[in-house]
RNA sequence: GCUCCCUUCGUCUAUCGGUUAGGACGCCAGGUUUUCAACCUGGAAAGAGGGGUUCGAUUCCCCUAGGGAGUGCCA
């Protein structure tokens, strides 16, 4: 097999999601792990809607999930690549123009709906007569152009979705430019696909019938149509379209919640596979194991819930060194080995460690129960001399217990709540050396 | 409305006519840590419904139901 070239298109016109995440992701795992190419194709042919801020944000997100681009372009720069084509079309007879306006075209389709009949163009526009454009253009409409398809059966071995078929008698000719001159994605994604020697196209079932009739753009102009693969789309955990929620599931919100970029990946890159979905070391071996057979082909739900308990395995086991500069940025005296590691399989996050940080090495406010007061107090007096180390935590709650009689979690929870605040959290034996002597006869007091 | 695709534990899935229907995540329980979490072990948990075909259907066919997508001068 030769080494593939695939490409990701988002559009500048919003911020990246889950949904478009995957598709990139499977992309560069598939070149990746062909050792192949992953193209980042900006399609801002909308200058309206396009922006820079968008563009930008757009490339942070992929810099950070790590899926660096191989080569990138703009599509606003090659109007006249587009405009070659647009050219070689029409000369071919496949462009037509259209002088129906975006209302007209409205009531056609709400009439043949009505009737029962799919709404297909009626392709007025193809037998318009040199005088009847005249007339159009005398009343100042402007034309948009259409391709006019070939009414065959469009075929292709989907590598996901198999044999697939596409009759194009049943779609509408599509509107390559709009009346106002400017194009559509579909032209310019063909052109692009074939300048660049795209040899897969990928992206998500949404497309299936564009790619039906794209083909038959690639095969006008010259060139031979990809290889398609069309995923599955990705549905909320309630089954019902992601699309609703996509607004809390962009990737800056998920990073400002610590979300680690490789719990992503891992998540996107074996949700709806028949790979088991965990947390993997690292793009590489998520690349190695890619295969397109392992893709299913129904929608697999996406649960923010299992995003988190792969960030929280990802942290557990996460080494200080990875974590230091994160720790440092939330809290500086975080940033400290012995802490992460006590604390470090508590935290679902990295983030989350600042919540020990004052228990550690700050101010809490214990938590005594009244029936545990004398049982505190007792506990104060029995706190051994000197400093607190490893074999602290065992001297004093033996001697506890033989004061006290109490045993077992009626002996450690009461302690842990004093000393920490909480009724969760690391070991409090081990935390009990980092606060020190003074912290931990200072909260005892508090009874 | 019309077209296409899909339907196995809660979730992601394995099974390519004959299996005690397997695994993972989650959940529950036990163990361990003299405490929570983590960790280890175990457990509960599934073929949408109805017709066929067949000696035998989760597997093949049809119908119904449910879900997804498309049907744009969006991408």
């Amino acid at each position: 097999m030769t080494k593939p070239i695939v490409r990701f298109a988002p559009s500048p016109t919003g911020k990246l999601h889950v949904g478009n995440v995957r598709t990139a992701l499977i992309n560069w795992l598939f070149a990746k792990g062909q050792g192949g190419t992953f193209v980042l194709r900006i399609d801002d042919t909308d200058t309206e809607r396009s922006t820079a801020e968008y563009e930008q944000g757009i490339k942070d997100d992929l810099t950070w999930l790590g899926l660096v681009w191989g080569d990138t372009f703009k599509q606003s720069e090659r109007f006249a690549q587009y405009d070659a084509a647009a050219d070689k079309l029409r000369d071919m007879g496949l462009l037509y123009a259209c002088y129906e306006t975006a209302d007209e075209l409205d009531r056609q389709r709400k009439l043949q709906r009505a009737r029962g009949k799919p709404p297909i163009y009626n392709r007025a526009g193809l037998s318009l007569t040199d005088e009847e454009k005249a007339a159009f253009e005398a009343e100042g409409r402007k034309p948009h152009w259409r391709f006019k398809l070939s009414g065959e059966r469009v075929v292709w071995n989907d590598l996901v979705r198999g044999e697939q078929a596409i009759e194009t008698s049943s779609l509408s000719d599509p509107v390559l430019i709009r009346a106002d001159g400017s194009y559509l994605y579909t032209l310019p994604s063909c052109v692009d696909d074939i300048d660049a020697k795209i040899t897969h196209v990928v992206r998500g079932e949404d497309h299936v019938t564009n790619s039906g009739a794209q083909i038959e753009i690639f095969q006008a102009l010259g060139g031979t149509a990809p290889i398609m693969a069309h995923t599955p789309l990705l549905v909320g955990a309630d089954g019902a379209s992601l699309s609703k929620r996509l607004g809390s599931l962009g990737m800056g919100e998920l990073r400002a919640q610590g979300i680690e970029p490789l719990a992503i990946c891992s998540l996107l890159g074996k949700l709806g596979t028949s790979d088991n979905v965990e947390i993997r070391d690292s793009l590489d071996q998520l690349a190695d194991e890619f295969d397109f057979a392992k893709i299913g082909r129904s929608p697999a739900r996406f649960d923010d819930a299992d995003l988190q308990n792969l960030n929280a395995a990802l942290t557990h086991a996460m080494p200080f060194d990875v974590a230091k500069d994160r720790l440092a940025a939330v809290d500086a005296k975080a940033a400290d080995e012995a802490f992460w590691m006590l604390v470090r399989e508590n935290c679902v996050t990295v983030e989350d460690a600042a919540r020990f940080v004052p228990v550690a090495f700050g101010d809490i406010t214990p938590l005594i129960d009244d029936e545990d007061k004398d049982f505190i107090a007792a506990a104060a007096n029995l706190l051994p001399d000197g400093d607190m180390t490893s074999e602290t935590w065992g001297a004093w709650t033996s001697a506890l217990k033989a004061e006290t009689g109490r045993k077992g979690k009626g002996l450690f929870m009461p302690l842990r709540k004093a000393l920490t605040g909480m009724e969760r959290g690391p070991s409090v034996g081990d935390m009990l050396v980092l606060m020190g002597r003074d912290r931990a006869l200072a909260r005892l007091a508090a009874a």
